[in-house]
DNA sequence: TATCTATACTAAACCGATTTAGTTATTAGG
DNA sequence: CCTAATAACTAAATCGGTTTAGTATAGATA
């Protein structure tokens, strides 16, 4: 079947493309297309699988009705999530989801931001590598409609939905401590981000609170890149310091993952000898041998919140006052922290 | 910073939009504009941040350098997993993914191909719900550039890559007898999808293979939508088949998961009472209590043999035989089947 | 001197829509 | 009967690029 375009029908039905185009944009009425000429344009269209070339539309009309969505990682559970529940909240509202994964890699992020732009999306919802400040201080000067999540930028006065990432860190640190634990190491990412540095802040906070000095030593930051292979080391230098520690809290799900199998291959007991917390989870935690007590995010909140304020921005008034968002998480209490 | 357009550089340089044009897309030298010239206009265009309007460039080209991909589920590991490893192939092609969810929905599965063609996409890649035979025939009659992954239709001449359904579950099936299992449940979806029926088959041929009967009762076809109801009577049924069943074959890594959250609730031990084994896997399925016996798909080889595929179709020759390719997969033994 | 050939460009059509600013014919009002 | 208003359209500009088919000039060749 021959593919129509809109010049093809309106040369078929002898009248113009004007009364084509407004008829098949439920606008024929108030431009007073008579019944009769909308029923043949309508019918010829439909009868000939008339579908209009959205590029084409977009260019003219000046709109895409496409958003753009740039996450680290669309294979990290976390963000697959958002992604989905993003795609959710958006059914049924025109617009269409174009993402792409930066990678942590703040070139990467600077090509997608500018490639969206390119591709005239109308906004953007970026978990960003917090590395691109004048990028999206650039967005924000040409009153871009865009919304960060799960990171932000202090120092820039934008919309953002996060999670109180020290909040987070500092209660799962304080229910070991309020279980007895007093030699708590932390596993966490070397903090190129912010949200990283507050997990560090929220457990060095819970420490102090309860009267404990922080030690470097029970510290371990590991490369994003390579945590893998590095695992095996921070583990073990954590169990030699002097007597091992007793607990350990795990800054992300990955991390939990990979040093929970550590601790096995070595033969520790969890949470016995060694009590252990997460931030975040993955979907089998809850089955896992211990369940693993993890700190679990809103993903369904800063999703849906997210595409709130963007498509707010998008539609509503041009200079609106920034939504800045910072969602609480929830600690869900399984064995792998020896429990309450 | 205003915007700057092909025209504005054209007349600030007193040199017409083809030159531009040219210059700007590095067919200068093959059209014969002066160094100089070029070297002006290129100047210009980098002082002044030109971005092409990418619309305009595919409207006028006829391409639009992004390629589809429709998928069940974007929140699925399994398919995020995918769309992960798709982009990573693209990486450095030029080429864009544009993607979005069907959520197991015919109706919408086809919204989403036509809203697809419409942004001219140039290719598309579909874990299809396998209930949209009409469109993906004419998709074929009109030469589009498509493969179809983890699902196709047996019926049609097209592109594909998925998974032996049949041999993974027969392979998985068969260990369990192999270690003397004989009363083996099945917990699986309502056979909808040719995938799911293949897995039904498999585990039929393994029974049969070892000269077991096959038993209506001991196999539960759950609702897809509504499977997290339905699980505690499917999994109490099997516990009451005379004597209870010795082991348990899932059908898809959720079913596995919530399956053995209701063993667990029900006291079961696993694999002493009733072992099981499980179609796909979550990430954490080795560190389970207890690790989990799985068939693992190639995931990676599924998003890099379809991404090749349909590169070659779009940029090669148009005529070509398709590829059709059912990978393998692998058994993973662990401790939920009773081992070895 | 007339013709050919490069060189270095450009005008204008085109991609497939949307939209502004009219135009014509008919009817209503004064 | 004349003017104004309304109904039912349409021509042409526009969106921001790409591309085809030329053109003008200078130098080389016969």
């Amino acid at each position: 079947m021959k593919k129509v375009f809109l010049k093809d029908i309106a040369e078929e039905l002898k009248v113009s493309k004007t009364a084509v185009s407004l008829v098949l944009n439920n606008k024929g009425d108030e431009n007073k297309i008579s019944q009769e000429t909308q029923k043949r344009i309508l019918d010829y269209a439909k009868k000939h699988n008339y579908v209009p070339n959205q590029l084409a539309r977009s260019l003219s009309r000046g709109k895409s009705e496409t958003i753009g969505l740039i996450i680290p990682n669309i294979s990290d559970t976390f963000y697959s999530k958002i992604a989905g529940y993003i795609e959710l909240k958006l059914k049924g509202s025109g617009y269409t989801v174009l993402f792409s994964s930066s990678n942590e890699d703040p070139k990467k992020e600077g090509e997608l931001i500018r490639s969206m732009l390119n591709r005239q999306v109308e906004g953007l919802i970026i978990a960003s590598t917090q590395q691109n400040l004048k990028e999206i201080e650039s967005l924000k000067q040409d009153k871009y409609p865009f919304v960060l999540i799960d990171r932000h930028y202090p120092e820039i006065d934008t919309n953002y939905v996060v999670v109180d990432n020290y909040d987070g860190i500092k209660t799962a640190t304080e229910h070991l401590l309020r279980l007895g634990r007093r030699k708590i190491g932390f596993i966490t990412l070397k903090p190129k981000l912010e949200a990283i540095r507050q997990r560090l802040l929220g457990y060095r906070a819970a420490l102090e609170g309860f009267g404990l000095e922080y030690n470097d030593d029970l510290v371990k930051e590991l490369d994003p890149l390579n945590y893998e292979n590095m695992i095996g080391e921070a583990v073990g230098e954590l169990l030699k310091f002097p007597n091992s520690v007793d607990s350990i809290v795990f800054s992300t799900h990955y991390l939990t993952a990979i040093g929970l199998r550590e601790l096995k291959n070595k033969k520790i007991r969890v949470p016995q000898e060694v009590a252990i917390v997460s931030f975040d989870q993955l979907a089998a935690f809850d089955l896992v041998d211990p369940p693993i007590t993890s700190v679990i995010q809103p993903v369904k909140d800063i999703a849906e919140h997210a595409v709130e304020i963007l498509i707010n921005e998008i539609e509503g008034n041009k200079n609106p006052v920034m939504v800045k968002e910072t969602l609480g998480s929830k600690l869900v209490i399984r064995k792998s922290c020896g429990t309450f």
